[in-house]
DNA sequence: CTCTTTTGTCTAGCGGTGCTAGGATCGAAT
DNA sequence: ATTCGATCCTAGCACCGCTAGACAAAAGAG
């Protein structure tokens, strides 16, 4: 029986360094850097011990998103808790995000722009997904205003962040003034 | 004399024909259906010959995404003309540029989210980009706001546009209640 | 301890990608 | 008619995601 577990967990581990590894890779050299062959040979393994874990390419991505949504909505909460008022509070949040999205391009991308074959805004979205946009709502109730369901609020307001933050990383809008550009976000928006 | 100038015209004819080409080749399968073999073979001719008129791949997505913004600015621009008072110009603004990327994807990936080569922002930026981002400015300078810079408060809107536009189609937002979304936006952004 | 079976991993290869070198062909000018 | 230059294509490079099948190591059975 223990034989299996060692296994079992030896196999797992793998698991961790094969997304770490892409995650790493991707953030250093962008996700079109990451290749199978480029990925099997830094895990010191071949290629095939890839498909043994993932279907593919694409569900590795799909890993490294759910381990950055995990952090992300970590990352927010702890922003968010550590702020006083509603203002306050959106404002963290909104810096939070962003900050994120700078400091983890690569791994925002799996989230936000790359297919990782995850399911989202479904019953079948998987819980770090669910959990990352629940810790944006639980800010952004407070502020979505009367007679605007918080939902749909927070929808916008994230899609509003999501916009600054992919123009912003692909050169598109200048970064020089992205605070001002998320004071007047929150300011307009928020419901203070 | 005569025979170089006929010349020209049918080497200009060709790119052009490239350039619709991949286009639609985009718009019907999508740009990772766009290679160049495919392409060569739709225009009956082989692939090198792409290479004669442009660098690379990358530099046909930037010609397809000139011919998109120039698109883009005109509806933009037709849409906000038929419209009365300073609010209707900015939904109607708001629903052009949506309507566009929901009816060419391909065409708006190429504009705003693909690698078409192209310097975004800048001085040397091409005339179809500055146009276009003229276009949002003509409309959205008049609810800027007191205080509040017009390119600051364009740059703004657009990205929230821009969120609203890329969620949705890759499926992070449900489609449904866009239109909700939008008369949020403008209801909170623009200062009527 | 030996033999069989299962499990795990690797080598090699398929059809595809963007891109290019070098040769063939064709038209225009002498 | 012949040279010469422009034009285009065939063939090929190195790489991609992914997989079949050979092989070795480990586990279980006698």
């Amino acid at each position: 029986m223990s034989v299996q577990e060692r296994k079992q967990r030896e196999r797992a581990e793998r698991e961790r360094l094969i997304v770490a590894t892409a995650r790493e890779l991707a953030e250093q050299q962008g996700w079109d850097a990451v290749t199978t062959r480029r990925l099997a040979e830094r895990i010191e393994y071949s290629q095939p011990v890839l498909y043994s874990h993932f279907r593919g390419k694409r569900e590795i991505i799909g890993a490294v998103a759910l381990q950055g949504a995990t952090e992300l909505a970590a990352a927010m909460r702890a922003a968010t808790a550590a702020a006083d008022g509603p203002r306050e509070r959106v404002a963290a949040l909104a810096h939070a995000y962003l900050g994120f999205a700078e400091r983890n391009p690569a791994v925002y991308d799996a989230i936000f722009q790359l297919d990782g074959g995850l399911a989202y805004a479904q019953e079948d979205t998987p819980e770090p997904l669910k959990d990352a946009f629940a810790a944006l709502l639980e800010s952004l109730d407070e502020v979505a205003g009367d007679g605007v369901a918080p939902g749909l609020f927070t929808e916008v307001f994230w899609a509003s962040l999501h916009g600054v933050a992919t123009l912003t990383r692909s050169g598109r809008l200048p970064p020089e003034y992205t605070e001002p550009r998320v004071e007047l976000l929150v300011d307009r928006l928020a419901m203070v």
